[in-house]
DNA sequence: AGCACA
């Protein structure tokens, strides 16, 4: 528990252990596409300041698709390193504007407020640091009915995508075609037994996301949507 | 490790 610390739920969610080499427009987008699973996007923050890099902040429209985002994407790796996963501080700019909570003064003297603490406070020294659980075992809950996972019950991520709603003259072949337009492609698995499904592999769990987030809801059929989840582990 | 909004 307490992976959170005690920061009060957020709509934007606080990343850090990013990894630092990865150029700022590539690691907004491919935040972007991790995390639209689990709601609307509404802004993506990353600074490249010495005091920033490594760090984003995901604002969602909904606090629920935050909390799950924190709770199911904690240690993803993510270009080679697990991400770390918070509730962000504070609200968002682009969210106070828009509640017209926004005040421009205020911020400034925030900001003032913080440089003096910063330059004040000698350097600490002997913290003693938590250990650190890493969470696996949290339950992924739930699963794929028909259609589309709503974003309270999006799995566990994996490797391997689940397929539905396909058409049932849909071939190997055909999804083959699709899914291996994406870096990480290994292959298409369908049972004869089971028309409609499918599962596709990927090398790791950032592909096989990337591919996600591009084929939902692709239309193979104008009657068939993609409904893809991540298969259950 | 690091909580911003250029």
């Amino acid at each position: 528990m307490m992976l959170t610390g005690d920061i009060p739920p957020n709509q934007t969610i606080y990343i850090k252990n990013l990894n630092e080499k990865v150029k700022k427009e590539e690691l907004k987008r491919s935040l972007y596409c991790l995390f639209s699973q689990y709601g609307r996007i509404v802004d993506i923050v990353a600074l490249k300041t010495p005091k920033l890099r490594g760090q984003s902040w995901v604002v969602f429209s909904e606090v629920t698709s935050a909390s799950n985002a924190v709770r199911q994407m904690q240690n993803f790796p993510f270009y080679d390193k697990p991400m770390r996963i918070q509730y962000a501080k504070s609200k968002s700019d682009c969210i106070a504007k828009a509640e017209g909570t926004y005040d421009k003064k205020k911020k400034q003297d925030e900001k003032v407020e913080k440089r003096k603490r910063t330059e004040e406070t000698p350097p600490q020294t002997g913290a003693a640091n938590g250990s650190r659980a890493d969470s696996n075992g949290g339950g992924p809950a739930a699963a794929s009915r028909q259609g589309k996972p709503s974003a309270q019950d999006v799995a566990e991520p994996n490797n391997i995508l689940f397929i539905q709603n396909l058409p049932y003259e849909t071939t190997s072949m055909m999804l083959e075609v699709l899914f291996k337009q994406y870096p990480g492609f290994r292959e298409v698995r369908m049972i004869e037994a089971k028309p409609g499904i499918a599962f596709v592999e990927f090398d790791d769990d950032v592909q096989s996301s990337v591919a996600m987030q591009a084929l939902q809801g692709f239309k193979i059929t104008p009657q068939n949507p993609m409904a893809i989840t991540y298969a259950k582990k």
